[in-house]
DNA sequence: TCAAATACTCAACAATCATTGAACTATCGA
DNA sequence: TCGATAGTTCAATGATTGTTGAGTATTTGA
């Protein structure tokens, strides 16, 4: 993924609609959400929710698929984890220390907490 | 890690000379260089320079230290970390399969090789 | 074929962000 | 103390983004 991607990419989450919308569609998988829906759980009118809509599909976030008169609109798995992804390695150089903030909960563990100086979240 | 700050920190990165700035920094650790040093890399005059440098410090993604006249800059690992750490499990919710693109190149043990390379560019 | 429902596009305006150059603060060495 | 060096702050300007409301497709069902 290239550096001007992954700046794209960047600018179209650093929005708080967009990121919302990411978020709301995100645990939908590929049924996603029609943009009637979408505006009504984000409270934003359709041309403004189209043109944030556009946004995160133009960034490779989201994609589209129409249904009849609608169009349903779903998270990116791969754009999402390419551009997480370039971050860690392109941006951070893989570096350790980085990556030791981006691991998954430890499975089996109650609680994947603070080990001395905590990272918070 | 809440929302609005993982938001500022993505706006901050989110600009073509900033993303240069924190890789430019990242291979250099602790040692960092001096804001005159970065302009000469970046080709950025100091006015512009102080402005991208605050803005990045403010969203958590480099610190600073003086040293007599100097003022130093390096990445700041944990809050690189912690935004993308966030953007992988507050976002994307732990998804696997936007974790399967964040994997480090080499399966087994992390080396933690420090990458001496050049700025780009 | 028409009206309703769904979503998109466009132009105008407002808000935010980036750049520049000048003025400023702080430190060093003579 | 002075002048030089290193950085920062500020106001003005230009560029980019976001919002709004009106108008424009498309599809569906009567």
């Amino acid at each position: 993924m290239d550096r001007s991607k992954v700046l794209a990419a960047l600018s179209a989450l650093a929005n708080d609609k967009r990121f919302e919308l990411v978020c709301l569609l995100m645990p939908l998988g590929e049924t996603g959400l029609s943009a009637g829906e979408i505006g009504r759980h984000l409270g934003m009118t359709s041309s403004r929710l189209s043109f944030h809509l556009a946004a995160l599909e133009q960034a490779g976030l989201i994609r589209s698929r129409r249904v009849s008169r609608k169009v349903f609109y779903m998270a990116d798995l791969r754009g999402l984890g390419q551009t997480i992804g370039s971050l860690l390695r392109d941006c951070c150089m893989d570096h350790p220390e980085v990556r030791a903030c981006c691991q998954p909960p430890a499975p089996g563990a109650i609680a994947p907490k603070a080990p001395a100086r905590g990272p918070e979240r």
